[in-house]
DNA sequence: TTTAATGCAAACATTTTGCACCCTG
DNA sequence: CAGGGTGCAAAATGTTTGCATTAAA
């Protein structure tokens, strides 16, 4: 089961800490876990927060909030930004890179894969003499399910 | 001169304010300005407030507030995400749209046409049902100048 | 003169930080 | 048992809002 403490991505997150002189905590292994076994939720710091809490596993949020700034330091785990006043996180599962679909109707979030606006975006940090680090994308619109929702409102 | 109050886009938002019974005031017109005629500065709203209260024409920061969230709804000019804790905007030149690429060492932003990736983006919205409003992007990395003092800095 | 706009300060939302106590290594 | 971690509450941001006053139309 993703997440485990006896994941892959579990130790690589332990050999991070140890590198740093860092201690794996009980809170350091939920909240990461939070977000390795939600796949697609994309939670932001207080959706982690009440799961946790809501599984009697309770942890203070100015805990999560530093856990999710050392996985994110770590490079295991990448904040998103759907277009609120707030940062989401996902897993960085190895640079298997996606951009996300926002649906402006139900808030919805797809994810798409990213291979061939990578080449486009390699090409132009080429031209523009830059060394590139990564890059993120959000598309907004309506889902299909909301669009037709739309369209039956508008021609009755 | 662009900006100005006789440019097209300040007529544009003189009609967008008429249209909804909203005034053209002195300090939106001073607003919308500041945004117009300064290309590739990308300022926030505090900059905004900064560069008025220079030039002794002070706006408050609720009212600049106010009226970015009133040209952002008119579609005039757009809030864009540069990786920090708050927003900046630039004019919205009739969807001549771009992203941006913003260096990690400097701060610097360089915009770069979006065209082959919007195709990219109008087939993933197809694909996936979706109806599409607008998609943004952010490319990070390090530009020509600071790349070349990062390696200066590594092969001494 | 009517109705909307402004400035200020207070309220909010999100995230960070200081500090006394707790736990991991 | 030493040094980092945690929770809590306070502080720091960035942005929005209520209200008395001012200014467009």
């Amino acid at each position: 089961m993703k997440g485990d403490r006896s994941s892959k991505e579990f130790a690589r997150f332990e050999a991070y800490l140890k590198e740093h002189g860092l201690k794996a905590t009980r809170s350091r292994e939920l909240v990461f876990n939070e977000i390795l076994s939600s796949p697609g939720v994309h939670p932001n710091a207080e959706e982690i927060r009440r799961r946790l809490r809501a599984k009697k596993k309770p942890v203070g949020l100015a805990t999560i909030y530093r856990t999710l700034n050392l996985l994110v330091r770590s490079g295991l785990v990448t904040a998103i930004d759907l277009g609120e006043s707030h940062s989401h996180f996902e897993p960085d599962w190895e640079r298997l890179s996606h951009g996300h679909l926002i649906c402006l109707s139900c808030g919805r979030v797809q994810e798409f894969s990213h291979a061939e606006i990578q080449e486009a975006v390699d090409r132009i940090g080429k031209e523009k003499g830059f060394l590139l680090d990564r890059f993120s994308i959000q598309v907004f619109g309506h889902c299909r399910d909301c669009s037709a929702a739309r369209r039956r409102a508008k021609t009755p």
